[in-house]
RNA sequence: GGCCCUAUCGUCUAGUGGUUAGGACACCACGCUUUCAAUGUGGUAACGCGGGUUCGAUUCCCGCUAGGGCUGCCA
């Protein structure tokens, strides 16, 4: 793109918490304008004040600072185009509305919700697409004039022309094309004295000079209403890209209903902002290589939106968390560990609680506390005792939440069934004598080198011993772990040191 | 109903006027292995239908079908 100045925008109403859908316009914008040295703006758009939820900017604001799509200009971070809340414009939606009227390409209407409703009851009986029958397109002057004196509700429509192909060029699916006789006179100002969605955007759009409007599909019916705005108003008219959707598994919408979609739903279950972006932008778009994994480093290099997808694309929670586990797997250890510890304080499993909010937890992470405490025993531990935990379970995890879950052994006494400690048809004397041969050789290896590597070297060879060494290693293991499925026992044994260890074996033994 | 958009494995997708239609997730089998995970190898699985154009269409055109979006003083 040529534009001296590649200005894009993320325009979101703050109706109660970001979109998944939303995240994934907003990075295409962020992308799209980041690598042409543009800049990318954040604007609310609440201009519908019977869906004001409190609150709702600022998990927006949150939201986006999670995933790393920083904003050069927004409501919570200023900017020369402001203010960024349409509810603080409304003067200037106003103004502009009256223009139109000046000009002879908007109207004023005092037609009641009742009357509309009638009408569109009638035409849809007569099989008639509904749409404004226009009845006060031509009120006498002085007939408003004294309706406006008497302040009758009313608002100001826009006047589509008839029969005219509004053509443009949209940078995801070509030229598109449609006739304004398709079109309804679209209100612009509504009676409570905000505008609509549709004035509001072109107003601000132009004034924040954007160049660039990206958003999704569902607006591209409205964008020759738009256009017919910026003639009306004598604008030069910005570049559209419209997005496909994101879509629930039955290939609707993605909506509430069907599952989780609010951004912040994926960062309590503990996805990772890197594995969120990176999975988002492949619903889509793709590199068109067998590249898959992506940084949004990366994405800001190889990412095109000329690239992007028609057709919607279904959110697949599957490969989600493939790339979760990928790039957990991948993470620096320490970071990893500090964004697991709200999870792990969630659950229970450690102290001290944070003086915030889990969900603030696990959004601004990473935790900077490096005393903890074990919440069952109240014993003291280490940053790297939980290092060690969190080390072994991310390799089966594919959240931070469970992580934050399956560490539990770590933390606290397993309880299990004694039929958990056989291995295959191993006797019980079999597995008692493996127990009291383990207590007996662990109990030998100093406390200093108690690791994973010796312990190993010290049972391995006992267990060679045995008709199938599992008789040995799988009692230790659900010993230690209390579970079916666990890490390794050396491992284990090894994090939880000596006497833990020890302890575990010994109530093995007597539950036999 | 009207207008518009879309169409390759179950899902995300690559791709071409002539290919054994490629990859990833998921799934299955086998190997490794004390369990699970990870990993390695292999496998099942797709061009919606009908007409054209063409020597030849998954690819280009038309129609149909299906799915979706819009049709609000919601965005």
């Amino acid at each position: 793109m040529l534009n001296i100045k590649l200005r894009t925008r993320f325009a979101p109403s703050p109706t109660g918490y970001l979109h998944i859908g939303g995240l994934r316009t907003a990075l295409y914008s962020y992308l799209f304008a980041k690598q042409n040295n543009g800049q990318f703006i954040l604007r609310l758009e609440d201009t519908d004040l019977k869906r004001q939820v409190e609150g709702a900017a600022e998990r927006i604001y949150e939201g986006l600072k999670w995933a790393g799509l920083n904003y050069d200009e927004g409501p919570d971070v200023g900017g020369d185009f402001g203010p960024y809340i349409q509810s603080k414009r409304l003067k200037l939606y106003k103004n502009h509305a009256d223009e139109l009227i000046q000009k002879d390409r908007a109207y004023y209407c005092f037609c009641t919700d009742e009357t509309l409703e009638k009408m569109r009851e009638e035409q849809i009986a007569k099989k008639q697409a509904p749409k404004y029958d226009r009845r006060c397109l031509n009120l006498p002057a002085d007939e408003i004039e004294s309706r406006l004196k008497n302040n009758e509700p009313h608002v100001i429509r826009m006047k589509i022309p008839a029969n005219r192909i509004i053509e443009f060029n949209d940078i995801v699916r070509g030229k598109v094309a449609y006739n304004t006789n398709e079109l309804d006179d679209q209100v612009l100002l509504k009676s409570d004295g905000y505008p609509t969605y549709h004035l509001a955007v072109v107003v601000d759009d132009h004034l924040m000079q954007i160049s660039h409007v990206t958003r999704t599909e569902e607006w591209l019916p409205s964008t020759p209403k738009h256009i017919l705005l910026y003639e009306y108003f004598g604008w030069e008219r910005p570049h559209w890209a419209h997005l496909p959707l994101l879509l629930n598994p039955d290939k609707s919408k993605m909506s509430k209903r069907k599952g989780d979609v609010a951004v912040e739903d994926y960062i309590k279950k503990g996805y990772l902002a890197e594995a969120m972006i990176n999975f988002l932008a492949f619903l889509g778009w793709n590199p068109g290589t067998e590249k898959e994994i992506y940084s949004i480093e990366e994405l800001l290099k190889d990412f095109s939106l000329e690239k992007v997808h028609k057709a919607g694309a279904i959110f697949n929670i599957e490969k989600l968390n493939w790339y979760n586990q990928y790039h957990m797997r991948q993470m620096d250890l320490d970071k990893l560990t500090e964004a697991c510890i709200p999870y792990l304080t969630e659950k229970g499993l450690i102290f001290p609680k944070f003086d915030h909010s889990f969900e603030i937890a696990a959004i601004k992470g990473p935790f900077t506390v490096k005393e903890f405490e074990i919440n069952q025993t109240k014993e003291k531990i280490s940053f790297d005792f939980i290092k060690k935990a969190v080390a072994l379970e991310r390799e089966r995890a594919s959240n931070l939440s469970q992580i934050g879950e399956s560490v539990r052994l770590f933390f606290e006494e397993p309880e299990y069934d004694k039929d958990l400690l056989f291995w295959k048809d191993a006797s019980k004397e079999e597995i008692k004598n493996s127990l009291k041969i383990l207590e007996k050789i662990i109990n030998e290896i100093p406390e200093k080198s108690f690791t994973k590597e010796k312990l190993q070297e010290i049972i391995m060879p006992e267990a060679q011993k045995l008709p199938n060494r599992g008789i040995m290693l799988w009692p230790l293991r659900a010993a230690l772990s209390g579970q079916k499925a666990s890490p390794g026992p050396f491992e284990i044994a090894e994090a939880l040191g000596k006497e833990k260890t020890l302890e575990r074996i010994k109530k093995a033994i007597e539950k036999l």
